[in-house]
DNA sequence: TCTTTAACTTACATTTCGTAACTTAGTTTA
DNA sequence: TAAACTAAGTTACGAAATGTAAGTTAAAGA
């Protein structure tokens, strides 16, 4: 009747990467340092949501926020050491996805 | 300006394995058939949304709904060989949290 | 006949998300 | 001098997803 012992690490390991836009975003940096203008051009994520994701991950030491002092200020945006060990999971998604995921189309 | 080129069956895996619950729900069938109240006790999630959940994944061939016909019916639910195809993401993400993922306590 | 049980449903409140318009501060343009 | 432009947000608000709690169903046992 009760819950199973699931270790607190691996469960908040989940919730980060299970929030919605989270992965596809860890994916897109993984190509290298970007600015928000761009990860917003290369995803169709609003604003809103944009922001709030690229906080969370910064406050999870995933991804690094550098602000360029030009005018109109430039912000970059990169994967922490942390981040980029994320991709053994985006690799094993890939595998999973090409070796069973079809597309259903009508 | 436009977006980038995400393969369709990776973005669709990732539709799949980020909505809320599922991978918990994979991870927690990995440990064998197992019937709609155990599931709903281990986990901490309504039965309106496991319901939807695994009629979700049961749509998507990554689990397989059998019936028993007893009194009351009994259903179990368990990982289609592409549901436990999905093991190496989780494995890489436990990976991930027991390298990286620190537990902020207060 | 009444109660019990497993696996759902349903109604409704709360939270999260998406959309579109607005803000801020320097810089160029008119 | 003032209006326009730009990047990176922020705000207000409606829509969608999620959680909560109570209800449903059908057969069987008390």
């Amino acid at each position: 009747m009760d819950q199973k012992n699931i270790c607190p690490r691996f469960e908040k390991a989940l919730m980060i990467l299970n929030h919605r836009w989270n992965t596809l975003l860890i994916y897109q940096l993984l190509d290298g340092p970007q600015r928000y203008s761009t990860i917003k051009n290369q995803l169709s994520i609003s604003s809103r949501v944009l922001t709030e994701r690229l906080k969370e991950l910064e406050t999870e030491q995933i991804v690094l926020r550098t602000v360029i002092p030009s005018t109109p200020v430039i912000i970059e945006y990169e994967l922490t050491e942390k981040g980029y060990a994320i991709a053994p999971v985006l690799k094993a998604i890939e595998q999973w996805s090409s070796d069973w995921v079809t597309i259903t189309e009508e």
